[in-house]
RNA sequence: GGAGAGUUGGCUGAGUGGUCGAAAGCGUCGCACUCGAAAUGCGAAGUGCCGGCAACGGUACCGAGGGUUCGAAUCCCUCACUCUCCUCCA
């Protein structure tokens, strides 16, 4: 969400920034909005300023007895309140379209953000790791991941399409990439872990941005409440409307959970295998900290991310996104890409983001620094550390053999109970 | 699922339909005392919004939203959450 004043400071820059993401000058319209809304307010609070004074002076009225004067003010303020709510109901109406249309827009780039509308502006930052070469053609997990407990004919049995079953060694190695990558972002990295709700009310999804404009791709239960498209949801929500000790901050939480996509949007695109599911693992990384700080936070967060492909020694490079590619809460993300060698490309396996203010004004998160009176909003700050279904492909892509078997990555062993390659 | 009790400022916690933005305590800040600190004493201090260059004035806020009333933290209704008991349950 963004700040009303800041917009009324300097419209121009406002613009600018949503000139950045593709978006047609608003702040006219808006500042236009807010004019009218604070007009009627300065209109509204005559009228009560009023009302209240006739109020007091109807109770010493009273209290001496002049039932004459009471009821001549009682008269007056009758009058008073006849054009109040009509004026009130506009109020409240143009306050929530201004603040409906507030909600619709996403966060700005900061400034070392490049420009581009979509991911051909992306800026490649770094590489590592090489390519295996192969002495044979890889293939696409989709073709040969099914012969090893992949299956997605099961699961389409009973759930459809972007679902599947997976059996025995196959699911064995899920399982230890999840442990394997929360052990080290506690152990190593710091965060605290976290076992979150899988589903969450309208304010919290209200709070990460997923609502009101990305409802499309939640599921919602019978009840009402919405299925977390990832623990980004739950963990960020944990401090909302929260006052927080400046000695706390910063605070690192991390999850291993499922996550829901009804992936509405995205028909056709990657239909086959195991990239777009719409339930998959994914270990969050979630940081609430001073604004001071989340420049720095987003650096070390997403070098917790790397250290995880580092470590499974899965080649990746890490982009700078470009103003249009961002997703609609970041002021600034860095997509790390995992080689797939099946798919001869490199392909999205965490994204860290620096929120800014803009989730913690949603929520109303904000700290007390020491020693200052009053209270600021915190920054959040949001990756995954890594998602793990797409792990699993890199490791069955990049670890692939010529008969159709699988090795095991060094790091995965200790998670494996003596399973060292998935075999046909 | 049933019954009851609660939700007040940074925290704990009083609160009679008008004198309540709200006692008191803790914590915070300033000053005094002190070489310094502690202790003590004195004092200050809620947040949003509107108007104003400002001083300041106005308005709203006692879980959320409605209602009653000239006037609501206080009365009524709905909802959310917390706690207790019963019921059910992995």
């Amino acid at each position: 969400m963004h700040d009303i004043r800041l917009i009324r400071e300097n419209p121009q820059a406002f613009d600018a920034g949503l000139a950045r993401r593709g978006l047609a000058p608003l702040s006219e319209q808006i500042l236009a909005a807010d004019a009218s809304v604070r007009a009627l307010q300065t209109e509204i609070q005559a009228s009560l300023a009023r009302r209240n004074e006739a109020s007091k002076l109807i109770g010493q009225a009273m209290a001496s007895g002049d039932k004459d004067k009471a009821e001549a003010l009682k008269a007056e303020v009758a009058e008073l309140k006849t054009a109040l709510p009509a004026k009130e109901e506009a109020e409240r109406e143009q306050l929530a379209a201004l603040q409906d249309m507030l909600a619709a827009l996403p966060n700005l780039p900061v400034a070392d953000v490049p420009d581009g509308m979509d991911e051909d502006g992306n800026v490649e930052i770094a590489r590592w790791g090489t390519p295996r070469t192969f002495d044979f053609a890889p293939q696409e997990h989709a073709d040969f991941a099914p012969a090893l407990g992949l299956d997605f004919e099961t699961a389409a049995k009973m759930s459809g399409a972007r679902f599947a079953f997976l059996k025995g060694q196959m699911a064995r190695l899920e399982r230890a990439l999840g442990q394997f990558m929360i052990d080290r972002q506690t152990i190593d990295a710091g965060y605290t872990e976290c076992a979150t709700p899988l589903m969450v009310r309208d304010d919290a999804a209200f709070g990460t941005t997923q609502l009101p404009k990305f409802r499309d791709d939640l599921f919602q239960t019978t009840d009402g409440r919405w299925l977390i498209s990832t623990s980004e949801m739950s963990l960020t929500n944990a401090v909302r409307e929260e006052i927080l000790p400046e000695a706390d901050l910063p605070i690192r939480m991390t999850a291993l959970t499922p996550c829901f996509r009804s992936e509405a949007g995205s028909a056709g695109r990657d239909t086959r295998g195991y990239i777009r599911q719409h339930q998959f693992w994914k270990v969050e990384l979630v940081s609430i900290v001073r604004p001071e700080d989340s420049d720095a936070e987003l650096e070390r967060k997403t070098r917790a991310a790397e250290t995880i492909l580092e470590a499974l020694e899965l080649p990746y490079r890490k982009m700078l996104l470009c103003a249009g590619d961002m997703g609609f809460a970041a002021r600034k993300t860095y997509d790390l890409e995992v080689w797939l060698p099946g798919q001869n490309s490199y392909r999205e396996i965490s994204s860290c983001s620096n929120c800014g203010d803009f989730q913690a004004r949603r929520m109303n998160t904000r700290f007390r620094r020491e020693g200052a009176k009053g209270n600021e909003f915190v920054h959040t700050l949001n990756g995954s550390g890594l998602a793990v279904g797409r792990t699993l492909v890199a490791i069955l892509e990049n670890y692939q053999q010529a008969d159709g078997s699988v090795d095991i990555p060094a790091a995965l062993l200790p998670y494996m109970g003596g399973i060292t390659r998935l075999s046909p």
